[in-house]
DNA sequence: TGTACATCAGTGAACGCGCGTTCACTGATGTAC
DNA sequence: TGTACATCAGTGAACGCGCGTTCACTGATGTAC
């Protein structure tokens, strides 16, 4: 099935994780056992318990990795994109290309987001997942809705909007495109649903030159 | 728990359906198991036995009454709302307007998509649950591409856009509105998101007046 | 420099519960003649 | 109208495997004195 991690580079902890993940991603949480992981990984069921308290402890250290990753990357790109470009709404124009190229880059299309996992399992655990979870998305609205904030102030938006839900616009954009790329085995579905998005910001944003 | 459900109208396999979706939306596939089932339901598990071949048989059902419910309220509303307007744009910005409200009325939110649910288990289940779900999917971006292109033939959209991508946003949007919400605990995200694509399709399609 | 102890990163065996599935059987209703 | 058989909608008991978890133990490395 899975080719071994490596063994040499990856501390225990990170490849029981990563594996983890690739295998919640495709069968679920409850659909991915312990005696899986600790083939691939090539340890026992102790040396499992060795790193987490149980399975419970694991789904919390997945999100969180999950999170961390996934801002790690917005991180790079709002940057980059300020970098190169001064005024707010190309800015956020260009990130937002990158973004999608980075979607478009994966090579078996996005394996899928964590959080949406965990979200149709909600029931299986406990508040701090949960609360792990809005964590996130509450960031990426935040974060998403300092962008068009500053796009709002220099740009008269075309149209009344709510810059939250805006904000939050792009994750269901990224959960939704993720889902249907998926369904549909086509992974270019997903950056052509981030450009689509791009557009929307564009029209709203955009002064009325013609 | 879950209250009973009722004996006197409902027929054994429908009450079965109805319990094993509320419970694999809120838990996913595996942690939904039959024991539970038959509980809410009141028989023995032979009886469930009768009724389905095995789990996966449960799948399958689970997703064709899913995907036919939806498709009957997308008829509804889309019959309804040709029914009061003959003009296509305005048509379809109806259709979009009752189904967010559709969705602000669900009493405890909406309790998530099978389709999307199921697509997080992919690996669990045989092609045959898979081709279910991407039909489903197909068959809705060939509904919603009917009416935007039926819009595009008489008013020219404002900006080059892919059709089926556009067709496409709204399942997007739907599936990533649901997440949001059940991740947000505001049932509200869902409808305002879907009023946003309602936005962007009058933007995209609205002859430049002002 | 040598010894005693502590910590780290695990191993191996066992446990018990819950799960999906099977199989022989059953009472009520419907149908043929 | 009565009897024989068939079908429908289940029941009850048992099975065996896989799962998450526990517990006593261990070899290698680090630290104190």
């Amino acid at each position: 099935m899975a080719e071994p991690l490596d063994h040499r580079t990856t501390p225990v902890r990170e490849q029981i994780l990563k594996a983890a993940e690739a295998a919640v991603l495709a069968k679920g949480f409850n659909g991915t056992s312990i005696d899986e992981l600790i083939a691939t990984v090539g340890i026992s069921k102790s040396g499992f318990f060795y790193h987490f308290q149980g399975k419970s402890d694991l789904a919390k250290a997945l999100l969180h990795r999950y999170v961390a990753q996934d801002d790690r990357i917005f991180d790079a790109i709002f940057s980059r994109a300020d970098e190169l470009i001064e005024d707010p709404l190309h800015s956020f124009l260009a990130s937002l290309k990158m973004l999608a190229e980075t979607f478009a880059d994966l090579p078996n299309g996005h394996p899928g987001c964590m959080v949406a996992s965990i979200c149709y399992h909600e029931q299986l655990f406990d508040r701090e997942v949960r609360d792990i979870s809005q964590n996130a998305v509450l960031g990426w609205r935040t974060r998403f809705r300092g962008q068009i904030e500053r796009i709002s102030k220099q740009y008269p938006p075309r149209i009344p909007v709510n810059l939250d839900d805006l904000a939050d616009m792009l994750s269901v954009t990224a959960d939704g495109g993720i889902i249907l790329a998926k369904v549909m085995k086509e992974p270019d579905c997903l950056p052509r649903q981030i450009m689509l998005y791009r557009d929307f910001i564009r029209l709203v944003f955009s002064p009325q030159t013609n």
